[in-house]
DNA sequence: TTATGCTAAAGCGG
DNA sequence: CCGCTTTAGCATAA
């Protein structure tokens, strides 16, 4: 529960227009080209309404029922740079008489098994161990088989990706000028009902509302095939749940609950993610120690969270941008010092722990959001000053 | 299944 | 800064 930090603190701080103005320059630089995007979903779509309709998908008793199911950064409006990555769920679903019921097999809520609860369909009893357990490895080695033998029809432009071993993705790469495109394709089974460790999440009625809240968790979620990072530790298949289908919705329709009239102010809560999102990764490749581990996931959960805690657009507003990705800084700190990051969905799982992220990580990162932050964030300057040649506090002096 | 209309975001010109 | 056009993605209807 104590999840937050204080609430004030910052929220007297005046926006400082010079460092506003930089802060909007650099997450206009992030933009996706309209070329760029043209070119890429293009390919991206031609491969993947190859692999859905193409007869040996069609024939397959358990993924004819394929459907996609567009998620992540770039179908949510937060996709930085380049649209070199995409993400796509291939969603099952299985006839009605086929229940399949999900049993948490942890206190965190974060995995399950899946099992039939009625009769087992013969043509899945493959997929199927003696205690009607769906398997998830040897589902997601048949889909990879699968999308190899369609990918083999093709032109050669498209390839699969090596294995790894806890990704519950099979990853495509599509050959690109200038920059190769990878498509990550998750295999995930539709669940009607949320488990019950779901049911306490979302508290946010003052930010989403109550009936959008409720419709919500009417909605089917999903499991994903995709193993615990102590991989020895359960000895059955097990599925870990997402709900990429509302953290798309929620991203894509984030004003606070009545408000239909959101055009006249621009709200800052995707530059402030992209920005963000820009930061880690320039963190990552700056030698800061050991932060590889944190991924966009982290910062769109932090982000979700903070828009719980600050549930009005007044408080996003893009002329405030300086000051609502202070905050949103401020937060992330909080979390990591705490090493307490909640899914937004489950509170009982702790993103940091599940992912075995080490303390020590989050005290790095702590310590290098401090470092931009109090500097006004150097790593945002658009190019080396020959190094030496410029000491640190370095632009946007000249306020306060 | 396909066609059509809407929206958000990029791009551009004032 | 503001309004206009174009585009991809998506929902809805036929």
């Amino acid at each position: 529960m104590a999840t937050f930090p204080k609430r004030p603190r910052i929220d007297s701080t005046v926006s400082n227009p010079q460092l506003c103005k930089a802060l909007r320059e650099r997450s206009d630089k992030l933009k996706l080209k309209m070329t760029d995007i043209s070119n890429a979903a293009e390919k991206v779509n031609k491969v993947i309404d190859k692999i859905i309709t193409s007869e040996p998908t069609k024939s397959h008793p358990l993924f004819k029922s394929m459907e996609k199911l567009s998620t992540g950064s770039y179908y949510e409006g937060v996709k930085i740079l380049r649209p070199n990555e995409f993400d796509i769920m291939l969603k099952i679903t299985f006839e009605s008489y086929q229940k399949i019921v999900p049993t948490s097999i942890d206190e965190s809520g974060a995995f399950y098994t899946l099992a039939f609860k009625q009769q087992k369909p013969p043509s899945m009893a493959k997929y199927i161990d003696d205690e009607g357990n769906l398997l998830a490895q040897s589902i997601l080695a048949d889909f990879r088989t699968l999308v190899e033998k369609i990918l083999s029809t093709l032109d050669g432009s498209v390839s699969l990706n090596k294995r790894e071993s806890s990704s519950p993705a099979v990853t495509l790469t599509i050959s690109n000028k200038p920059e190769a495109i990878s498509v990550d394709l998750v295999l995930a089974l539709e669940i009607q009902q949320w488990p019950r460790e779901a049911s306490v999440g979302m508290k946010t009625d003052n930010w989403l509302g109550k009936r959008k809240i409720q419709e919500y968790k009417n909605e089917p979620c999903y499991m994903v095939a995709k193993k615990p990072s102590q991989g020895t530790k359960y000895n059955k298949d097990t599925w870990r749940i997402s709900f990429s289908n509302i953290e798309k919705d929620i991203m894509n329709n984030h004003h606070e609950k009545d408000n239909t009239t959101c055009q006249e102010t621009m709200c800052c809560r995707k530059p402030c993610l992209k920005l963000m999102k820009d930061l880690l990764e320039k963190l990552k490749h700056s030698g800061t120690q050991s932060i590889n581990e944190f991924i966009s996931y982290h910062a769109k959960t932090a982000l979700l969270h903070i828009c719980t805690n600050y549930p009005r657009d007044e408080d996003w507003k893009m002329t405030n941008l300086d000051v609502c990705f202070k905050r949103y800084v401020e937060f992330f700190q909080e979390y990591l010092k705490n090493y307490d990051l909640l899914n937004f969905f489950i509170p009982s799982h702790n993103l940091f722990s599940i992912d075995d992220i080490p303390k020590k990580s989050c005290d790095n990162l702590f310590e290098a959001l401090e470092n931009q932050k109090t500097n006004d964030y150097p790593l945002f300057q658009p190019k080396v000053q020959s190094a030496g040649a410029m000491p640190f506090p370095q632009f946007y002096r000249g306020y306060i």
